[in-house]
DNA sequence: CAAATATAATAGTATTACTATCAAAGTTCA
DNA sequence: TGAACTTTGATAGTAATACTATTATATTTG
């Protein structure tokens, strides 16, 4: 995985930036730290000021790569959908047989993340902490719609209809193969957050990941 | 249900107050507008002064009721999911076919909801959008733990309860009681979410509610 | 070497999220 | 009736946030 990501480039949705972060230094030790300190203090405590202390940079340095903390946000889950996108796509070409297509595609997206060493500026598993506990945040905004309409959201529901499409191969006659593929990759993670703060409404235990679940789940409704 | 409900006092948790705000005129309209308001501009923008002019009273009057908005969100959903605990009580006593039972649960927490009627300030109809735009965002913060610990979120766990334990007289054996059903109450409010704002990833359509869905889900992997 | 670009430093604004104080109005009850 | 208490309103003030604008400085590049 290392070396043949570490050659891919992950696009982002322009309209998400002001100056693309990865061409220079200080673009990609916005996105580094940015990572952490979200991760430290929680995207509500967390804002430039505190950001350009931590890198030893000017607030107003950061301000010209993004606008506001919600476009970084954004561009930091959407670089994670699109890692995971990646890593889906791999997973699953050549593998012919349909159900175990969507075994590996449940388990990529409900598994526990840890830093793969792809990128050097991203830690993708204090990254996928962030995305349990604010990715719905993203969405959640009175601005969802003209967002959406700008594409802010492509990549997230691109990974959602690869699902949908390995569904629709295993089991070509269910109805709700959108709800279903939307229900387990946005139910992963609320069941990740719920065995971090509300233990006692999952099964999940402390380092359990959702794939026993999940793919449980699809296979006694598919097939 | 009407006149039952509106025998009903609904018991909020009273850290979640500074002044019990159902003993006042002024608390029942910051509850009856809070909600109006919160609905149209969202919780983002939503702020105590707004709220001040649109009751025409004053800023420093509604700090007399709630510390902070975060908290009056807080208030707002532990209402509804008690309205919600009391229905599913209501819609499940002497029911003695536990499948029977299930699907009137599912369909109480997966169903459009209309105002009904039971109490004068509180539009459940409203509220039920709230809930769906901005509930998890009432989790969702670095307090989570402190606050669980304080019971903010007893009562929107004592409904999942509920349906664990309808699950399990369903199904002694499944494993994944607990996960299905926070799994069905968070995904339901997720999908009716997509229906609004993400359609291509939902197969809800406008006006239709997530019953099916879930449903169908339900039954396929416990019968 | 000049021009362009990137960053840093500083200052300033409007809004938010409060806290504190004091006055006015209404209510209670002895 | 009138003193005491409660509730609300009005005003002012603070620290932090979320920016914008300007200017200086350093670096790169052509």
């Amino acid at each position: 995985m290392q070396n043949l990501l570490s050659n891919l480039k992950i696009t982002i949705n322009e309209k998400l930036y002001v100056k693309d972060p990865e061409t220079s230094e200080l673009g990609l030790n916005i996105l580094k730290n940015s990572i952490l300190l979200i991760d430290e203090i929680g995207f509500e405590a967390f804002t430039f000021k505190k950001l350009g202390e931590r890198i030893q940079s000017n607030e107003s340095s950061i301000y010209r790569y993004f606008e506001n903390k919600h476009k970084l946000l954004v561009y930091l889950t959407s670089w994670y959908w699109s890692w995971m996108e990646y890593r889906m796509a791999f997973a699953t070409t050549n593998v012919s047989n349909p159900v175990e297509k969507l075994e590996k595609a449940i388990k990529l997206v409900t598994e526990n993340i840890a830093d793969d060493n792809a990128t050097p500026h991203i830690n993708e598993g204090i990254l996928s902490r962030i995305i349990v506990e604010e990715f719905t945040k993203t969405l959640m905004t009175k601005e969802v719609d003209n967002e959406n309409k700008e594409g802010f959201f492509l990549v997230y529901k691109r990974v959602i209809n690869r699902i949908i499409d390995i569904i629709k191969e295993v089991n070509p006659n269910y109805p709700f193969a959108k709800s279903l593929a939307s229900n387990i990759v946005e139910g992963s993670l609320h069941q990740h957050f719920l065995k971090n703060h509300l233990k006692t409404i999952t099964n999940l235990s402390e380092k359990e990941c959702a794939t026993e679940f999940y793919t449980d789940m699809a296979k006694k409704i598919l097939l």
